[in-house]
DNA sequence: AGATTATTCCACTGTTGCAC
DNA sequence: GTGCAACAGTGGAATAATCT
């Protein structure tokens, strides 16, 4: 919008307002704007009471916290209404009207009762086009956050567009969207801390907080998404913590060797293979093994029925002397 | 095959530390 | 205090991988 044009309305504004009845759409006048090729273009500009505007169903923002709103009620109250705010007529309601852009003047004024009524610029769009009338608006103005971008985003593919045909519409890269569309995924609990901070939690925040989610489940991701939003970290801190839920370091495992010599034997253990060579005395020996066996039934598997009848037949053996019990466990 | 998702790379910006 | 280089952080683009 042209400036001088804002600069009339601002001056217009206060004695129109002034003389308003509120509960009525007053008609302002047609005002005639030049456009980009020099040609003359009406805009159908009235004021209207702000109780007979209603909100967007496909909003392109979605956080408007009570600071914005008072901050722009104060705007209101010292500098009078600067632009119109853009609406569409309710189809299913005649006489009123579903807001396109200026949501947060229409709540500054009913939270606040700054003004009765505002001047609106009516446009003849479709509720899906005046929301992307709105967007485009919101687009240059700082507050506007991934999140409120992600939340329209998901209302458009919500009405049928597809997401490669929105990172079009909305100039970014179709990959980027994998991003934006990573909130959609996010649990109730940490778009809680979204919505307090929005600015902080961007989209790629977002992406990385739904594969925390997914890699650590919800306990791990609220107590990073709290600690990142409350110490200010870095994405990049938040990258890291991500990795280190999705693959976590391999402790390097040491091998576990023991070896124990006795005078009349040893005792060997490498990982998960045991090795016993001990001799034994004769009134010792049927309490050891009957030990000894106990505890390998705790680990042992049993062989084939073969295996076992050579493994005895070894061991009764005749020239088998030895008093040493040979046991190998892996 | 085309769409979607995931990962990596790169350029830009802001911050910090250092020499002068 | 100023100028500069090095570095970190970030957003976005490009590319690879996966899914439908």
């Amino acid at each position: 919008m042209p400036k001088n044009f804002s600069n009339r309305l601002a001056s217009q504004d206060a004695g129109l307002i002034a003389t308003l009845n509120p509960t009525s759409v007053t008609t302002a006048e047609i005002s005639a704007d030049t456009d980009a090729g020099g040609a003359s273009v009406s805009r159908n500009l009235v004021h209207i009471p702000v109780e007979l505007i209603d909100p967007n169903p496909l909003a392109p923002r979605e956080v408007y916290t009570p600071e914005m709103i008072s901050a722009r009620a104060k705007d209101l109250r010292d500098q009078g209404q600067h632009d119109p705010i853009h609406v569409i007529r309710n189809p299913e309601y005649p006489g009123r009207y579903i807001i396109c852009d200026g949501w947060t003047r229409v709540q500054a004024c009913t939270t606040h009762k700054v003004l009765p009524a505002l001047l609106a610029q009516v446009h003849e769009l479709s509720l899906q086009e005046s929301a992307w009338f709105g967007y485009e608006q919101n687009e240059g103005r700082a507050q506007h956050t991934d999140f409120d971008r992600a939340m329209f985003y998901e209302k458009m593919i919500a009405q049928g567009e597809t997401a490669a045909e929105l990172a079009r519409r909305a100039k970014l890269p179709r990959a980027m969207m994998t991003f934006y569309r990573a909130y959609k995924k996010l649990p109730d609990e940490i778009l809680d801390l979204v919505r307090e901070r929005p600015l902080k939690f961007s989209a790629r925040v977002a992406y990385a907080l739904h594969q925390l989610h997914e890699a650590a489940g919800i306990r791990r991701t609220l107590t990073v998404a709290t600690k990142f939003a409350e110490e200010d970290q870095t994405v990049r801190w938040l990258s890291n913590q991500v990795q280190a839920a999705i693959h976590p370091k391999q402790h390097k495992v040491v091998p576990t060797t023991k070896h124990i010599k006795y005078s009349n034997g040893y005792y060997k253990q490498r990982e998960d293979a045991f090795e016993l060579s001990i001799e034994v005395e004769a009134d010792k020996r049927e309490a050891f093994a009957q030990a000894l066996e106990a505890l390998l039934e705790t680990v042992a598997v049993k062989a084939a029925p073969t295996d076992q009848k050579t493994a005895i037949a070894a061991h009764e053996s005749p020239t088998s002397a030895s008093t040493a019990a040979d046991i190998k466990v892996s």
